[in-house]
RNA sequence: UGGGACGUCGCCAAGCGGUAAGGCCCGGGGUUUUGAUCCCCGUAUGCGCAGGUUCGAAUCCUGCCGUCCCAGCCA
């Protein structure tokens, strides 16, 4: 972790390790893990769950391994694999050698299946999926028993064995713990440990099996084969943890992880479940899982987020175990905080308005050194063209306005940051009345110098009509227009709420020629309009595309919007 | 009386019986060639509600109220 970034004192989790630690329970060994299921792509709630249990395991100079929790094939692809390997990277975090998949353990876990129907705590069910749910119970009601909830040892392990060996079809039968049908947690009802699953190619074992283990069982196995001391996960695994102990009871596992639980992340305007943001992908809401817009670890990456202002966030935010809804403001503060301190000012005209400057010496260029940053030299400088051709933004001119509007107005000066001062003497009109240019003179004293016996309030931006270079630009607003698409008061469906303008693009904008040069990813503050860096997916021969990750904060908006009000 | 969990400022979140941290947002002022940044200042007599224990309670006890999660052969 750098200096600059925040630390937050501790939460309940890493009290609870400072506990252990303390009576020796692992012998001081601090073991984490960060088990995704290969079935879509990490977003910024599993950015929290990384940076918790890598950051733990780096604290407490432990470990952190890497497992794909891959029991469900049918869901679960090799380019998430490697999405996710790219991802936990770009976030700053390596798991070493410590890459793990839960199929690595099929072999173990079918052994430990066989252990279990030996004592008489498994057994295999004929039950269909439906009858299974009515034999289950309700909330308030106990279950029933399974009418081959007695079936003797010798036959659960013949079925068992020819499960295996492909005998039956999918749904046909199912491997059952023997728990409690009465229990109050219907996790404990007789839960499934093995399904079948004929004919699905699994991206690690290949055809190897059919038949499955569920998460509940292969989960506590896989943490106890690895000597994880704490298995963190989400609050909604808690009504799990009696399972998860019973399986770690009931077996011959090395050892006994502690599961602990907290919230999960709830972002504002956006959706945070796997199901529905492949819903966006593949109904072509969204451009794909990379798209800037939404929550996923690539999209942010895309849109200009650096990885120290995400994990900058995950550490403001916190860790409990109470419900929360983060405002975005939080996030955008955080990539603010970085991209201030750190990135290169440029400048940029998103609605050029041409500026003729009347009294600008006839073929006279200037080559104007600027700091690349206000407060940091170290960033040193850049050189940029000035002309008697401009472009300043559409925004940035009002015939007429109130005193409270410091940019230019007819008559009136202002800065042209970087350079001169320049006064509009005229502006000029096409037929339909619309505004095409302006006609202004400059005041040469006045580069690098306050301007004689007055003030000029306003500063603002330029570039010049010969060298500037046209670029495509990308505005991106919030991807929903509710704050809480997905906990709809009503029966909308929450792609309903999607907004219609979280994407607005630009082509025929201006920037600086410096610009010319900027890589795939390279990020800049334009000045006095936000952050934007240029897009990974950069095409061949067309022009620049910037992407905006976040606006500047913006006071004057506020006072806009009040005058209005 | 199904079970589990959670309720501290608009949003996060510390606090663990000694008299309410911090961040984001917001409001006011200052500096500024970005209406940015930066710098000051301000913002919970109160911790879901009601009782109780105590010299002292957000912290302990009791009872209510509210919110979230659970009936996949998903994770």
């Amino acid at each position: 972790m750098n200096e600059g970034e925040a630390t937050v004192a501790g939460n309940f989790i890493r009290q609870i390790i400072d506990g252990d630690n303390a009576t020796g329970k692992h012998r001081g060994r601090v073991v984490t893990r960060f088990p995704p299921e290969p079935n879509g792509y990490l977003h910024i709630g599993h950015a929290k769950s990384i940076c918790l249990n890598f950051g733990i395991a780096v604290d407490y100079k432990g470990t952190c391994n890497l497992r794909f929790d891959d029991t469900n094939p049918h869901k679960e692809n090799v380019e998430y694999i490697e999405s996710i390997k790219q991802d936990i990277h770009w976030l700053g975090y390596d798991w070493g050698d410590r890459l793990y998949y839960a199929s690595n353990y099929f072999d173990r876990l079918y052994e430990i299946a066989v252990e279990l129907i030996k004592a008489g705590k498994a057994y295999v069910c004929d039950l269909t999926a439906d009858e299974t749910r009515e034999f289950r119970g309700t909330l308030t009601e106990a279950g029933k028993p399974s009418p081959y909830r007695e079936r003797p040892v010798d036959e659960n392990l013949e079925l068992l064995q020819r499960m295996r060996a492909g005998e039956f079809e999918d749904g046909a039968r199912v491997l059952r713990a023997k728990i409690d049908m009465a229990s109050p947690n219907m996790n404990m009802r007789d839960p499934t440990l093995y399904r079948i699953r004929q004919g699905v190619i699994h991206h690690q074992t290949g055809e190897s099996w059919c038949m499955y283990p569920m998460y509940d069982f292969t989960h506590p196995v896989s943490d106890a084969l690895e000597g994880i001391t704490h298995s963190i996960c989400t609050l909604e695994f808690a009504d799990h943890r009696p399972l998860y102990d019973w399986i770690l009871e009931n077996t011959s596992v090395p050892c006994h992880p502690q599961q602990i639980e907290f919230s999960r992340l709830n972002l504002e305007y956006t959706v945070m479940s796997k199901r529905k943001l492949t819903t966006l992908v593949d109904d072509g809401h969204v451009e794909g899982w990379d798209d800037p817009r939404m929550p996923t670890i690539a999209g942010l990456r895309r849109r200009g987020f650096t990885p120290e202002s995400i994990r900058d966030f995950c550490t403001r935010i916190g860790i409990s175990k109470s419900e929360n809804t983060v405002q975005m403001g939080m996030l955008e503060s955080c990539i603010r905080e970085d991209l201030n301190a750190n990135s290169q000012r440029r400048m940029a005209v998103l609605h050029p308005l041409k500026v003729v400057l009347t009294d600008y010496p006839k073929g006279q260029e200037q080559q104007l050194e600027v700091a690349n940053h206000p407060q940091d030299e170290s960033l040193g400088t850049r050189t940029v063209p000035f002309t008697g051709e401009l472009y300043i933004d559409r925004q940035d001119f009002l015939e007429t306005a109130s005193k409270k509007f410091k940019r230019l107005v007819t008559g009136g000066e202002v800065r042209l940051r970087n350079a001169y001062v320049i006064r509009c003497d005229e502006v000029i009109k096409d037929a339909a009345g619309e505004i095409v240019e302006l006609h202004c003179s400059y005041d040469p004293a006045t580069l690098g110098a306050n301007p004689e016996g007055r003030k000029v309030k306003g500063v603002i931006h330029w570039v010049s009509a010969k060298y500037g270079i046209e670029a495509e630009i990308r505005l991106y607003d919030r991807l929903f227009s509710q704050p809480a698409p997905d906990t709809s008061r009503d029966e909308k469906d929450f792609r309903e709420y999607l907004n219609p303008d979280s994407l607005r693009t630009l082509t025929q904008s201006i920037v600086e020629p410096s610009l010319a040069d900027a890589h795939p990813g390279e990020r800049f503050q334009f000045e006095r309009e936000g952050y934007f860096c240029v897009d990974l997916h950069q095409p061949e021969g067309s022009p620049m595309i910037f992407n905006r990750t976040v606006t500047l904060r913006d006071s004057w908006a506020k006072i806009e919007a009040q005058q209005k009000a």
